[in-house]
DNA sequence: GTCTATATCACGATAGAC
DNA sequence: GTCTATCGTGATATAGAC
């Protein structure tokens, strides 16, 4: 568990392949490609990683981890639900702006049938169970957040749908959600304007008044 | 532009190959598996796409044109701005749920970076032009809404982008949204539900009373 | 318009020297 | 732990017969 200065190449191969898989996904990155990003040679890689499919779900394990640990807080801290929602929501999107690739990453596991052998690959369901712990901790909250009356009595799954939506889609959507936006997505002042929205949102919809 | 009553070959391969990358995207799907998928040789399909960038292109073009004409009508229908836009979110919807494979084709179109080269592929700049036509009539339907007075002041495309979380990734989500949702993502009752949950969301947010 | 056959290349993965 | 060399396979794409 120490933190050596300079990354071991086990976490350099680990950190050149987010980026790559965020952009084109488990089928478009090759092993060379990885490799050469990593400054080694294609078995080298293969050295640290057994296969392709390993190096992807560890990639994606580091991913959710570093999201899930930064999410606790918020979860944890005092209040209303609302209180503690906001806290989430800032949260969350601070650790989707710093890692757009995490964002881009999470929201490829959300939607594409991986469909990787869970006998055979025993590390998806560590993924897997940092996804579920995520899930677990917001889908409590907007419960309580029901119960005590906060919030209206919504589909929670639904609810949730739409705040990933809101925030994992949105620093996903790169290019595209930068020529919508007309700037950068994960500028202070664009990271600040996208956290109001999705808590005014949440708060209030489109109504005016 | 008469419609046979059995598909061309050229139809049917764009059919199948559709609903395979939206599966597992461009990279993830071969012209094998296309021609297979399509009951023809690999050399056949390559006969009527001369790449395959160009065959991902005309799937993604196809999609885009289907969604746009489905949602014209409720744009150019009367009423309010907010009951345009309720009609706009239930044609969109109900486009997302007949289609899931346009759904995941589309975030996949928004969240990828697709980096087909402009000049080699002009077919790219027909899907591009089909984007926007879609956006531009959102776009004004809320700014329209805005100037009314219906809507609260909002920046419009952070607006669109929580609209497009909220709806096309919902639909797109898959596997992973009917285990959210425990059951049917496309069932009348979840189209239902989630076409409610959508407009409720713009009209007062998660806020009770 | 569909096919068989083939060219060329990159892929994931392994063997084995250092 | 890193490398070179290689295996076997499947990828995109083309040539040319029917």
């Amino acid at each position: 568990m120490d933190t050596p200065a300079s990354p071991s190449s086990r976490d350099k191969i680990l950190e050149v392949a987010e980026a790559l898989y965020a952009r084109r996904g488990f089928a478009g990155v090759g092993m060379r490609e990885v490799a050469e990003a990593a400054g080694l040679g294609k078995s080298s890689v293969f050295h640290h990683f057994r296969s392709k499919a390993e190096l992807y779900l560890a990639v994606t394990e580091r991913v959710l981890a570093r999201i899930d640990e930064g999410l606790r807080p918020a979860l944890d801290s005092s209040g209303t639900a609302a209180e503690r929602l906001d806290r989430w929501i800032d949260a969350l999107i601070d650790a989707l702006a710093e890692h757009t690739a995490a964002a881009r990453l999470l929201l490829r596991g959300l939607f594409e049938d991986d469909a990787f052998d869970a006998e055979a690959y025993p590390e998806g369901q560590d993924a897997e169970r940092r996804l579920e712990s995520i899930l677990a901790g917001i889908t409590q909250l907007l419960r309580e957040g029901e119960q005590r009356g906060e919030f209206r009595r919504t589909n929670v799954p639904n609810t949730l749908q739409t705040l990933i939506g809101a925030t994992v889609y949105h620093f996903a959507s790169g290019e595209f959600g930068e020529e919508l936006l007309g700037g950068s997505l994960i500028s202070a002042e664009a990271v600040q304007r996208r956290k109001d929205e999705v808590k005014a949102f949440l708060r209030h919809g489109l109504s005016a008044g």
